[in-house]
DNA sequence: TATGAGCGT
């Protein structure tokens, strides 16, 4: 087994203010996003703060890791890395 | 209203 980081990512830490439609913006440019998903809060309808994102290889999985984990998004520190239910 | 590690409707 080499590195296999599959292609689902899970994306922490934004700020409570981004949309679904700057998650998903931001992962566009590093590879064909093929399931962008925010995790909203039934009781506010607004954000848990976290998302998935899905790309169609583990190539651009892994790139857009290394391009936007740690970076600053939004004025806030973001964390990316690859799901626990990468298939 | 605001909040701040986490693996989801």
């Amino acid at each position: 087994m080499a590195q296999r980081i599959g292609t689902k990512l899970f994306v922490s830490r934004l700020s409570f203010y981004t949309t679904k439609d700057q998650f998903k913006n931001m992962f566009s440019p590093f590879g064909q996003v093929t399931e962008a998903n925010l995790v909203m809060d039934s009781r506010t309808g607004r954000t848990k703060g976290f998302g998935f994102v899905s790309y169609q290889s583990e190539d651009e999985a892994l790139k857009a890791i290394k391009a936007l984990n740690g970076r600053i998004i939004a004025g806030r520190i973001i964390f990316v890395e690859p799901a626990k239910d990468n298939k």
